[in-house]
DNA sequence: AAAACAGGCAACCGCTGGCCC
DNA sequence: TGGGCCAGCGGTTGCCTGTTT
């Protein structure tokens, strides 16, 4: 079989028209059976070689988008949600690298999620995604609740996806010496070690008994419960009114962006977006 | 029940950088 | 050194599917 793959000729491929959308189980089974038996790489002579009328491009992209063992489907969970945050903040839509801390996700996948969901909140709360306003947004409101999400899935035992992917045991696909099995905690104190964008590496804050939070949170930020407040004056600056539904929200931005965001509030909530299903369950 | 609409995602496109001759 | 080729990356597009009217 290994011998017939690598013989087949590769005469009289090139000639034919490339064929262009979705890839039929045909395709797929050539392409992921070809590389089974000659590995990755050279994507335009696996093109030919494997019968393809596909270009290169296209046989790496529906290779390490879709076939490739390894690929992770289905949901984000609370901790990559997060991931993704606190690396986009630090790189910004270096899609390649941030997926590299997702064992599993590809590049593409995150790029969607954030398009999709990320601007569609940003859109929702009427600012842009990569402004500060947003990004107290995001500090104020949803990391709290992901990591507390977190936090309950962990004391629930809750299983890491990876955890089921008896294949996966290519932990080449971490970041240094990182597996995701660890990606607790310690991930986020690895990650406080990361370079920004600008070469600098930023400071994430430390909570004893919690996660520890990238560098989304305020270094003075605390998560207690439902509520989220500031160490410096105690002054909480989102929570939920006690005996109430109610949240309020005394973030660090401007007035007007307390007003959006409080405005915009209603919205978010009723928008099962960021899998916000999960994140404000617990509002209940 | 059907048409319109919206969201999600797979795939394509164009650009860039690295490698080799 | 410069030109060609190739792989990889990020942006964009278009189709499919689920939801709403």
């Amino acid at each position: 079989m290994e011998n017939s793959m690598k013989n087949k000729s590769c005469k009289g491929s090139e000639e034919a028209e490339l064929r262009r959308g979705p890839w039929t189980l045909e395709e797929d089974t050539l392409l992921t059976t070809y590389i089974l038996h000659n590995g990755e790489g050279r994507w335009n002579l696996t093109a030919k070689c494997a019968g393809l009328k596909r270009t290169g491009k296209s046989c790496r992209l529906r290779w390490l988008n879709y076939l490739k063992p390894d690929i992770r489907r289905g949901n984000l969970t609370p901790q990559e949600q997060l991931l993704i945050l606190e690396l986009h903040s630090k790189w910004g839509n270096r899609w390649s690298k941030i997926a590299q801390y997702l064992p599993g996700r590809t590049d593409n996948e995150i790029k969607n999620y954030w398009r999709t969901r990320v601007q569609k909140q940003a859109r929702q709360l009427n600012i842009e995604s990569n402004s500060d306003k947003f990004f107290d947004a995001v500090r104020s409101f949803w990391v709290p609740r992901l990591i507390e999400k977190m936090e309950q899935n962990s004391s629930a035992s809750y299983a890491c996806p990876q955890n089921n992917n008896s294949n996966n045991n290519n932990s080449s696909l971490l970041p240094p010496s990182q597996t995701f099995e660890s990606m607790s905690t310690q991930t986020y104190q690895d990650l406080s070690g990361l370079s920004n964008m600008d070469g600098s590496s930023s400071s994430s804050a430390f909570m004893p008994d919690l996660m520890t939070v990238p560098h989304f949170m305020d270094p003075n930020t605390i998560i207690d419960g439902s509520m989220c407040y500031h160490e410096d004056n105690a002054q909480e600056l989102s929570g939920y009114i006690p005996g109430t539904e109610e949240y309020y929200y005394m973030g660090n931005s401007d007035i007007s962006t307390e007003c959006q965001v409080a405005e915009a509030y209603e919205n978010v909530t009723q928008d099962p977006m960021w899998n916000m299903d999960d994140i404000w369950q617990f509002r209940e």
